[in-house]
DNA sequence: CTGTTAGCGCTTTCAT
DNA sequence: ATGAAAGCGCTAACAG
């Protein structure tokens, strides 16, 4: 291995002098530089982060942990992550928790050892204050983007869930819709609680009636909604819900299944409609009506925020910004059955 | 920050005791160890992986470099890589190239200073040979992943493009179709090589001709293939292709939407095929018909045989795993409108 | 502008 | 089974 030792050799300097040139220390001669430089590049030198980060306490290195990077939703919030961490000189270690406040705390301690610089995280629910209090104990900073968890007071970057919500009711109750049902994530989760809140204060709002039989809880990533979808289409016909609201694209996509399976038409006999898009490439053949978060902008405006704790180029106080979601109508949803007799 | 020479003065011991238990050396005393750890517990204390890079010359860290983590190809792929590497206790630190020779090398060139104890690529081409040879002089082993650049010898996990390709050709045949196009990637790329030999063998064994002019070659990420589309679909009828090919989801995607723009129906006026699912989520609402490679298998392998390098537990001869497709008969390919007649 | 000394947190080596 | 000394590659602090 070349060492600043070796560079120094060749080029008849001291190794503090090619320390010096390495970090572009104003206070080096034209032809000392030049000089070091040569031998830099001839002996390829490539100064060691290990020993740097010895001494500096910082790595450049920053973690993204989301739930899981193949939700076309995260994929598209790791690449703004991605984006602006290269941009800045950082490098992101990636880390799914699949939901789960085990992993996501097993992930958060092997960062703590690997010395990152920061975090940008997605928490698993509410359980991930304890893995996140080491954190701050050990003084790494970390924001929240799309979830926060209760109990941590930290800069975060959230979707407008209660005005997405909102609109999303409109939509539905715009095409006649009467009884709507929500599946909902994990009241853990900060944005199923934000979500079920607007619900029904839209529902309020449009002068609709809260029906508990018509909101039921799973998973964001429960793949077989069938059960759930039967209670629901099951109900008698004049409580039984003519639209479904989907707290995230992957209940939306199996809430469709769910209703094939139960030979239930979309939208004919029945609407759907999603938070969060589960397309991933530019429309060619989209169904569901959606209200896309602007994932990508969350990630890399997360990053930037991360990026400016971790450089103590922000207030003190913790920072919230919020993002506004594109209704995106298709086929997915349409008029209810009764209204079309 | 707490160190071992903290945890020794709180035990009573030596740091090099302490540095024994953190290492779960044998020569330690039942009695010793406990003490060591109840102190380490009451500190809190989490060794410096940087003082024991320094020495030990490894990270623990590994780079996924792929050419956009966007695509649902590679997201899958990422995810299988990510599995192995946790699995194996490595950290994975992700790179997007955007298909760029230029922007992959500059990120080899961050991951050599990182010191990175190996990395998986998806190399973006045959010029990523010169930054790859910078990690061999560096003794740092890659892994190749779906696409193999020339000139250097290390293993690889990819895809049977011969066979794959070979049984799209034969389902888009056995519907009917005479005149099939190829919309390929750069042949800069080896996938677009072997993908375009592939046709032409596959072609002949279908005792079809080849023609020049149903083949066209783009960039896997380009969007707007409107151009390139009419081109096909202008030539004259006995000339025009009643099926298109396209060598990844990007491409096939679209190329239905540039076929829409042009009030071109897919698959009544012509069919799509394509290499690579463009849907991240178990179906719901699929259309095109592809060739779904085993992209979460191939990350994970990929991961498992770098690992293996690393470690020092492989052969030294390169290895090379081919991994077969699924052609998944949707909705984008039909008989071709002559039969229809 | 350049060099010397010491030490970051840990482990290797050699003693005991 | 345990410890003392030296040093991994680099830079902060001081000296000149």
């Amino acid at each position: 291995m070349v060492t600043i030792y070796d560079v120094a050799k060749k080029a008849n300097v001291s190794p503090m002098t090619v320390s010096r040139v390495i970090n572009r220390s104003p206070s080096i001669s034209e032809k000392t530089r030049l000089k070091v430089e040569a031998a830099i590049r001839e002996l390829d030198y490539i100064p060691n982060k290990q020993a740097r980060s010895l001494i500096s306490k910082a790595t450049r290195l920053v973690s993204l942990v989301i739930p899981d990077i193949s939700n076309p939703f995260f994929t598209r919030l790791t690449r703004g992550a991605e984006d602006k961490a290269l941009e800045a000189g950082y490098q992101l270690l990636l880390g799914n928790s699949d939901e789960s406040a085990d992993k996501e705390a097993q992930y958060i301690e092997l960062l703590l050892s690997s010395g990152v610089d920061g975090v940008l995280l997605a928490p698993a629910g509410d359980g991930s204050a304890a893995a996140l209090n080491k954190l701050t104990k050990r003084g790494v900073p970390f924001v929240f983007v799309d979830r926060i968890a209760e109990g941590a007071a930290c800069d975060r970057v959230i979707g407008d869930n209660a005005d997405t919500t909102g609109r999303l009711v409109r939509h539905l109750v715009s095409l006649g819709h009467r009884r709507i049902a929500l599946v909902n994530g994990p009241s853990s989760i900060s944005i199923a609680r934000e979500r079920l809140a607007a619900f029904r204060e839209a529902l309020q709002r449009e002068e609709l009636g809260f029906d508990p039989a018509l909101v039921i809880e799973t998973h964001f990533k429960q793949d077989n909604l069938e059960d759930i979808v039967r209670q629901l289409v099951t109900l008698a016909p004049e409580a039984r819900p003519t639209a479904i609201l989907a707290a995230n694209n992957f209940i939306g996509v199996n809430t469709i299944r769910a209703l094939r399976q139960l030979d239930l038409a979309v939208p004919e006999d029945i609407s759907v409609a999603c938070f969060d898009d589960p397309e991933p490439i530019p429309e060619y053949n989209p169904f569901l009506t959606v209200a896309a978060q602007p994932a990508y902008e969350m990630g890399y405006k997360g990053m930037q925020m991360l990026i400016e704790r971790m450089e103590r180029a922000a207030p003190d106080a913790p920072r919230t910004v919020v993002l506004a979601s594109d209704i995106i109508v298709r086929r997915s949803t349409a008029a209810p059955p009764s209204s079309r007799l």
